[in-house]
DNA sequence: ACATTAATAAAACGAACGTTCAATTAATTC
DNA sequence: GAATTAATTGAACGTTCGTTTTATTAATGT
């Protein structure tokens, strides 16, 4: 046989990406070959070699689409001229909004790194290194404008990035908590975390629990 | 060629066990061929299966060694009958200290559990569990006791776990920063995190920055 | 010294891997 | 409706994989 009845490149190579995200976040990208993501798509495996010359530029496709994705994502989301508090709370509702939506996905780009040549692994690293910049800017601007308190500016960006992505671990939606629940929950958790100080409000209280929702 | 001179089983054992802890951490266990993980000892692939029957066999032993070492350093550490914010700083510290000293196993743990049977698999997460479950009661008894602010046990568990194992990914040791700075910081973070109160000091005051070197 | 056991090498197994190539058919263009 | 292009199949290629088998040598016990 060849080429079928129906058939059509976008479609297939979409469904490519597709499947390609599902399967390595749950198999590995190691662990997955590229006849069981053609059995997954439904077409015979030399069809993949139409849209992906190799495994790897697969790989890396999904990999920059997604940190491209990311770094979208808050340059809309990112309020420009703000107060430190409030671009902290963007970053956060963002980033966990984004990781959530695309919860295979990221797991794709957190632990299939070292599958990357020494090239395009510098290409990725460089993209999410900007993002983690702009965490930092913001941890530092409060810092010098008084509104946090942080003893390390870079290492509470990597720690509270590592918590906030860590929602992937364990949740799962439709169960226990709502995302809206999740997000209000690390927000108390980061604000806190870098001491900060709500005065525009209430004077120099330290934050509380929050119980109304965030929106999204 | 058949036995060397100088071969002792024990000491090849050990040996398969670092090689491959370094080589999964570094490749990925699925990238690392048997064969590799004999060149690095300096023995045949068939000389392997002398001490573990399959590949499989081999991670699930360096994962299930890698837990027992971390609940019976915690069981070592764990102060008996203290207040919550003395046995929340002991966990951090274990946490911190072990895992950094442990980085690439802990990598391995991590990261390659889909590699599991599924029946192995259910036995490291019940041990991994285990360990979260202590954290859990120490938030909840220091909530209980009012030492903590804290909106849900559960989900700052998680957070705290992901926030301190996430060490692992950037640390460098002999870099910026010892490890003593590093546990420092994140013990400031995490009680503030908690929103502790150190009472028994100084009445209900926040945690600061903490600039004192903690005892490891 | 000799017999036994421990530790390895060398070679081979079938299976699965990523990838390529030629052939074939569906859709599109003129 | 003929020519062209797009999409795919089926078969094959050489490699590498985890693992097994057999033979061989070093160390140990008697």
């Amino acid at each position: 046989m060849a080429r079928t009845t129906g058939s059509d490149g976008e479609k297939t190579e979409a469904a490519v990406r597709e499947a390609a995200i599902s399967l390595i976040a749950r198999l590995g990208y190691e662990a997955m070959s590229m006849r069981q993501l053609a059995a997954e798509v439904g077409v015979q495996a030399a069809a993949l070699y139409r849209y992906f010359p190799t495994k790897e530029d697969l790989l890396f496709t999904l990999m920059r689409e997604h940190m491209e994705g990311l770094i979208e994502a808050w340059s809309t989301a990112r309020p420009v001229a703000a107060d430190p508090v409030t671009r902290l709370a963007a970053y956060v509702e963002n980033h966990i909004a984004f990781h959530i939506e695309r919860r295979h996905a990221t797991h794709v780009s957190n632990m299939e790194l070292r599958s990357l040549s020494h090239e395009r692994l510098t290409q990725i690293l460089k993209m999410r290194t900007a993002y983690e910049k702009e965490l930092r800017m913001i941890l530092r601007d409060g810092a010098e404008a008084g509104r946090f308190e942080i003893d390390d500016t870079g290492l509470t960006a990597m720690a509270l990035i590592q918590m906030m992505t860590g929602v992937i671990v364990w949740f799962r939606p439709g169960e226990r908590l709502s995302v809206a629940e999740v997000t209000t929950t690390y927000l108390s958790m980061t604000m806190r975390l870098v001491g900060a100080k709500i005065d525009a409000y209430s004077g120099a209280r330290p934050f509380e629990r929050a119980k109304d929702a965030v929106a999204l």
